[in-house]
DNA sequence: TAGGCCATCTGGTCCT
DNA sequence: AGGACCAGATGGCCTA
């Protein structure tokens, strides 16, 4: 994006102690009114974290006076500000939590980071999206699954389960996770059809690596 | 203790 | 004018 300025009105001047100084839980300087009143519609039910100490996790830090003390309209919009972009980070948060919740349950304490989340999330798509490719080449995709391949985002894990042997008319497609490691797992399909091409071990990666470079099965 | 991860503040930019 | 989005900066927590 654009360089950081650094010209700022010396009433804003942000200056690495400034910056420190400034940094106090918002309640300290967040109207509770204007705290909420920054929500969209979508976030009474956000589950707000305890406000911290600006920064960081404690609120062992002393709060200065800093620049949410300010008076008059722009600190108010200042604070004002703060506040949708702390809701928005919450937001995205929970975007990335319900991705993770949809993703193969990791073992117990081995939460993805957020950078891991989205490597494993479109490594987990891709991966799916290969064995519809190859249950279809073996003539074994049932019509619940028979979607346009080509259309990864069309499929959803849920599905696996969602439909029985008799709905289906072939073998039930089932899948078990075991992981190595936070940063590779094993994913392994298969259905209960002696006929079938599974069962099928797919290789994920969180980590930077392309898995369409690296998967095996 | 260093490094990774995270939450938060902040100012700039773009859009409505 | 105000909100959304973004990236930089910072300090706290945790772990190897």
């Amino acid at each position: 994006m654009s360089p950081k300025a650094t010209c700022a009105p010396d009433d804003l001047r942000t200056s690495r102690d400034a910056v420190t100084l400034s940094r106090f839980p918002p309640t300290l300087c967040s109207p509770v009114k204007e705290a909420g009143d920054a929500s969209g519609p979508s976030n009474e039910n956000l589950p707000l974290k305890p406000l911290t100490a600006v920064g960081g996790k404690s609120s062992s830090v002393k709060h200065p006076k800093s620049r949410c003390e300010q008076s008059g309209q722009r600190g108010r919009r200042r604070m004002k500000a703060n506040d949708r972009e702390r809701l928005r980070m919450h937001n995205l948060n929970s975007a990335l939590d319900a991705l993770r919740s949809i993703l193969p349950a990791l073992p117990e304490d081995a939460k993805l980071t957020k950078i891991e989340t989205l490597r494993f999330a479109r490594n987990y798509i891709w991966a799916l999206t290969e064995t519809l490719r190859m249950a279809d080449q073996h003539g074994h995709t049932p019509d619940y699954l028979a979607s346009d391949l080509s259309s990864p985002a069309s499929v959803f894990s849920a599905e696996w389960d969602s439909v029985s042997p008799a709905e289906a008319g072939y073998g039930t497609t089932d899948q078990s996770i075991s992981y190595k490691s936070v940063d590779e797992a094993s994913c392994k399909l298969f259905t209960r059809d002696e006929s079938s091409a599974f069962p099928v071990t797919f290789y994920f990666k969180c980590g930077e690596s392309d898995l369409r470079n690296t998967w095996h099965y």
